[in-house]
DNA sequence: GGAGGCTAGATTATCGATAAAGTGATGTGG
DNA sequence: CCACATCACTTTATCGATAATCTAGCCTCC
């Protein structure tokens, strides 16, 4: 709730982190399209911070893969091809299944509870269009939920090709209806956590990918 | 060949990128143990290059994972628990089943060709002591096999892992014993990558990453 | 004796200036 | 009119200096 759209970004103390993180947001909320050019000038003027810092978000962006550089050009927002999206999802796929598998079930109380909670708050944003803390409730939700396998390098690596799919994904948060039917996919995902088959809830974790996959499948075969 | 032992650093020209890979080199070799600390003056000093190279060097080894820094504090080698190797190894073993399950089989006659060639540099390398070289050819094999699988991302991650992992395999580089088994193998992938049975080809990938694996995990419960 | 604070030394973080490289427009000779 | 050299402009890369931060040893005061 702190920094909100009506907010300017003069205002607000920035360091790369922050910079890299306003960017994010740029581009999954479409204001900045793949293929469009990051100049150090433009966020140095944007964020008011020295070269310095605004160097070192593109490089932040540059190592999250969702930016790519040329040497002496400077960076610009990474456009995926049809085929980079396939392959990036076919991995998401796998990291997730496998993250599902391995969560313990039945799930402990409390994990249920924070989930439950998350969740509630990303139905909250949905109703009230707002579409960053939908963003963030989202992943926080999904983080947690993985992050129940145990194995902090695989939840690691879910968060990796999360942010890669970025662009992606960004096409499904423009319609409300697909906002509900991802939100109604987590309240069956808890539900699974109460149960003890690992397969279903392994599936439902990979079906959930694919609408936001084959609308922008879609998206780019039209050009 | 370009760059053997005898040649002393301060000769060569370096870039941040031929600095992370030479401390790449010393961790693998041991000379750099985990925990050994990497203060930007010594880089500075050893490769006669400006602070801003040190640094970039040791940012990139972050981000390859093989270094972390503290705020304020400067760089340490990663020194990983027995927890961490268990959870890295289960994701590398994951990551390169599926590769190995998604290579069309049989494998082409110009892959077969250019595995054998590494193939033989690395038995090569073993029998000269060279270690370097054994290194080099190793990884080069590696990646070449993964790479028909056909997914650059899958492919990318399975690298990350392999550097994740740099300091577990160090131990088995000094074994001559362990590398001609490891080589054993490489040889019956090539044979496998010829018939038509995935499955086997992946057991098979995934059993080799087992005696480092254990080695180390041995190695650390000792102390 | 020991808890807290102070200082010196070591180390990283930040900065603004300058160098280097790329880009596109303009003009000239063929 | 086109190929190509030149030049002005934009943007990134590199640098050395300085500021900020942390650490450990020492000292004082209770």
């Amino acid at each position: 709730m702190q920094t909100r759209d009506d907010i300017p970004e003069q205002e607000i103390e920035h360091d790369d982190l922050s910079i890299a993180r306003a960017l994010e947001e740029d581009i999954i909320f479409g204001r900045l399209a793949p293929g469009a050019r990051l100049t150090e000038d433009t966020l140095l003027a944007r964020f008011h911070v020295t070269r310095h810092f605004a160097r070192q978000a593109i490089v932040q962006l540059e190592t999250m893969g969702i930016v790519v550089r040329e040497r002496n050009k400077g960076a610009t927002v990474r456009s995926l091809t049809s085929r980079q999206v396939q392959e990036i999802y076919d991995v998401r796929e796998l990291l997730q299944r496998q993250a599902a598998l391995w969560i313990p079930l039945p799930a402990p109380d409390a994990l249920i509870a924070e989930l439950m909670a998350l969740h509630e708050e990303h139905g909250r944003h949905i109703e009230a269009g707002y579409l960053r803390g939908v963003h963030e409730a989202n992943d926080r939700f999904h983080l947690t939920l993985f992050g129940a396998c145990g194995n902090s390098h695989l939840v690691q690596s879910i968060e990796l090709y999360m942010r890669l799919s970025l662009p992606v994904r960004a096409n499904s948060m423009s319609s409300k209806e697909s906002l509900q039917i991802s939100h109604e996919h987590h309240r069956l995902m808890i539900e699974m956590l109460k149960g003890r088959d690992n397969w279903v809830l392994a599936q439902l974790c990979v079906d959930h990918l694919q609408p936001s996959k084959k609308r922008y499948l879609a998206y780019v075969s039209e050009n």
